[in-house]
DNA sequence: GCCGTTTTCGGCCCGACTGTTTTCAGTCG
């Protein structure tokens, strides 16, 4: 899969063309590198189709680079622009506070090409000498370095944070209400800071209070209508106050996503309207005509309400132009979890344990599912699952209120076959497949690998199908197309592993998992009690990913769940 | 370079903030 390598090179090219004055070409190839990323097929397969000018924002001269890049590996034209621009200074843009104009007057007083000549220069307070900068823009741009540095955080890290921020926030009388927006506010799996916006009457009040939290350890910027604060734990949380008639549209600006605003936007100017973070107003009288409720800005836009988890522009507003939006998955709503690990191998909690926990969260049924067959994650053999299947019969009678189901993590060997026999394989309830070697395997490896195992007829659920480990692990390189095709004729269930470095399927490859029409199961992986908690991170994704209820197994009851599983279930 | 339910040419989202300077360019979200 090369949409990211291809995508990558199309934002250098609007770097360097930036960096040359060029106008609106950056934007433009910005935008069909924004969409090539968010591709959902592999970018190779769609140029075979012959299909490059169908992605929005390719036309007929980036299509043409991009197959003679496929092609040839190589793009005369890219080579060209990085020889005849005088320095690699690209890597400045990526520094919040430097555009393309400060990166050039860097590059020519004061010769820095990169993030180090520039640490270099600030130290000796070179920059703070340039005209028009100061001690201030040199602080500035120095925090900017160390952002970049800084990775973006892991949404099921940052989210409990959120959260308790916000309540405490609407637990105060003057806060009529707090909201996330931002990244956080779609449940991105990733996020670079916590935005939260608060309609009230007394901005001071509420402003003084949230930069003197205890658990601030210290404040970047405070205002008016404007604050940020940096907490103990590192986590940045930026605080806006609006007032109650612009809250709606304020909400709606600040959700984002940037692309899912132009969106909006360009559709309000064809309808004759202006729309900004203080409300949507008629062009001709400049009279506002919604900002109240969020709600209200969609419709006289001519849109359904689209769900935050949608707002990424990948076909949601025309979906909601027709009025055929996907009535979304709701948080709350599972009534089990399938993909579980205890003390048996590499969890820490008991059965007993487990079920206890997951009968507090209101669930009707689990399955436990340790590993068997490999040689790490202190695996079963044969024997130990065959003792403890007999167990996990004899807890659930004794556990009233929830069913236990006998299930196993079974690791795909490299040639595709499973690591457990026939026969017990034949005693389990849930049997889920998972990879966890090789990762480095050929594309075609790996698809036979996995294909084979999932032809098998002894795989319920494929466990996080893509093995990534977001910011650690690249996913493998499979062929997604052949994997959902092969489980759609077996009916094997797709796992959305709720676990927060997995997140795995992914929202892109979830939206293109229904295409088709495949089921999915959202899993926790939990190796211990409170693990049970990242089920909603799993449903987050499912939202993003456009996934209702009716696609997701553990949705329904357990005679809904017997009968979807009733080749496997010995129960 | 892309794109069209105002268009195949002439536009391309929009406002706030920041720092430095005295009227605004540059950058951000």
């Amino acid at each position: 899969m090369k949409n990211l390598e291809v995508a990558r090179i199309l934002y250098e090219i609007a770097d360097i063309l930036e960096l040359q004055d060029v106008k609106f070409k950056p934007a433009a190839y910005r935008r069909a590198a924004r969409n090539i990323e968010n591709l959902p097929e592999d970018i190779e397969e769609v140029y075979k189709n012959g299909k490059l000018e169908n992605i929005p924002g390719v036309g007929k001269n980036i299509s043409k680079k991009i197959a003679e890049y496929l092609k040839t590996g190589k793009l005369k034209y890219y080579e060209k622009l990085k020889k005849k621009s005088p320095a690699h200074i690209e890597e400045l843009l990526n520094i919040s506070g430097i555009g393309p104009k400060l990166a050039k007057r860097l590059y020519k007083e004061l010769k820095i090409k990169n993030i180090e000549d520039l640490k270099k220069a600030i130290k000796q307070h070179k920059l703070e000498k340039l005209e028009r900068m100061g001690t201030k823009a040199e602080e500035n741009i120095l925090r900017g370095i160390e952002n970049v540095q800084t990775k973006r955080m892991l949404l099921g890290l940052a989210l409990p944070t959120a959260l308790e921020i916000e309540k405490r926030l609407n637990n105060l009388k003057e806060v009529e209400t707090a909201s996330l927006a931002g990244s956080i506010a779609r449940r991105k799996e990733t996020i670079g800071d916590i935005d939260i916006l608060v309609c009230s009457t007394k901005p001071e009040i509420v402003m003084n209070f949230f930069t003197k939290m205890s658990d601030v350890k210290n404040i970047l910027a405070s205002g008016e209508t404007k604050s940020s604060v940096v907490l103990k734990n590192g986590i940045q949380i930026d605080l806006r106050i609006v007032p109650r008639s612009s809250y709606g549209s304020a909400l709606q600006y600040f959700i984002g996503s940037k692309e899912h605003n132009i969106k909006l936007r360009q559709i309000a100017l064809k309808k004759g309207y202006k729309l900004n973070e203080y409300g949507l107003f008629r062009k001709k009288d400049n009279k506002k005509v919604a900002g109240y409720r969020q709600e209200d800005i969609y419709r006289k836009l001519g849109l359904s309400y689209i769900e935050p988890e949608m707002r990424e522009n990948r076909g949601e507003i025309e979906c909601a132009q027709k009025h055929k939006l996907p009535k979304l998955i709701k948080y709350g709503s599972l009534k089990g979890d399938l993909h579980m690990h205890t003390k048996w191998s590499d969890g820490s909690a008991t059965i007993e344990k487990m079920a206890e926990a997951a009968k507090k969260l209101g669930y009707e049924y689990i399955a436990i599912t340790d590993h068997v067959g490999l040689s790490v994650a202190r695996a079963m053999d044969e024997k130990r699952l065959k003792r403890q299947i007999s167990e996990i019969r004899k807890i659930d009678k004794k556990t009233g209120g929830i069913k236990i189901l006998a299930g196993a993590e079974i690791d795909i060997k490299p040639d595709g076959s499973l690591a457990l026999s026939r026969q017990m394989l034949k005693q389990l309830d849930i049997r889920i497949g998972a990879i966890h070697s090789r990762f480095k395997s050929s594309k075609s490896e790996m698809t036979q690998r996995i294909v084979r195992a999932l032809s098998s007829g002894y795989i319920d659920i494929l466990a996080h199908p893509t093995g990534r480990l977001i910011q650690k692990r690249n996913p493998y390189d499979v062929d997604l197309d052949k994997i959902f095709q092969t489980a759609k004729d077996n009916k094997v269930v797709m796992e959305i592993n709720s676990m927060p470095e997995r997140l795995d399927l992914n929202d892109i490859n979830i939206k293109k998992a229904l295409e088709f029409k495949l089921k999915f199961s959202i899993n926790t992986d939990s190796h211990n009690a409170e693990n049970l908690h990242f089920a909603e991170l799993g449903i987050a994704t499912a939202r993003r990913g456009w996934a209702q209820a009716k696609d997701v197994v553990n949705t329904g009851g357990f005679n809904e769940l017997k009968k979807f599983f009733t080749h496997s279930f010995k129960y």
